[in-house]
DNA sequence: CTGCCATTTTACCGGC
DNA sequence: GCCGGTAAAATGGCAG
């Protein structure tokens, strides 16, 4: 017998792709509240633009914050090892 | 007197980035969440491309019904109106 | 020899940026028609929002259906090779 | 008597949208056609960020003409006048 | 002139 | 590990 539509398959299916919907609807849910504070600071009068170019070098410098930690951590691990 | 650096426009915006940067890192989390799911399901024998392509339909086709729901909304307003 | 400004790659380069332009001209003097269209409809009488609406709607239909072909399709070849 | 749907009103509505969804068709036949030349020229070898930047040099510096000459024609038109 | 919508650009994710 | 394609973000343009 051959793989059964509406069988024990067919519901994991339906449970993984219901999972996702949820997520991804959490994560909708998120970017629009994301865009209310953009929309609250705009009104306060700040420059959208120049917000999004401030998160975006804080995260550079997060980025590069965390690649230094690894390196390091890689380091000292390497040298444990060694 | 001029602009104050620090003053409390900086409160402000130091306020609506700490705001933005914990809602990005809840997205990014969620998003997280849903490629484990994939993973998950992926492990368990399912297609990925396939389910991508499920929820894509499913999504488009939810889409399609909201928008009608939306003009049907706009027609009964307008008729009610004119 | 380096690379020579004014050479093949050049006469090609500027090529490919001819056509675009040329490409881009038409999609331009489409866009102006369209316009125009909305125009029309709107000096006779009609709801150019409406319309917009309907035109929307419309196109995620197709779209949505379009789709729905696309994955059958994906189906049948799934089922038929194997 | 009031609006007849399926009237003429109707008629001239449904010609407004299929000369719109034609046009929006002829646009995107176009978009296609960009697409393909970008491909080509990636293929070719060049790099289409730098062709986009490049288009988008040519364009500005062709509007500052174009902006020249119109003030130009301003100018010669109200000395014209005046 | 402001908000909305299309288009463009960027980033991500799976496949090879 | 890279590439290609696909989805999200961001910018620019247009109607109102």
């Amino acid at each position: 017998m051959g793989t059964e539509y509406g069988g024990i398959a067919g519901e994991q299916l339906k449970s993984f792709i219901e999972r996702i919907e949820r997520l991804e609807a959490e994560k909708a849910g998120i970017a629009a509240d994301i865009r209310d504070v953009y929309a609250e600071a705009k009104a306060t009068g700040f420059d959208v633009k120049a917000m999004r170019a401030v998160l975006k070098l804080r995260k550079m410098e997060k980025d590069a914050r965390d690649e230094q930690e690894h390196m390091r951590d890689l380091y000292k691990n390497t040298l444990g090892i060694g």
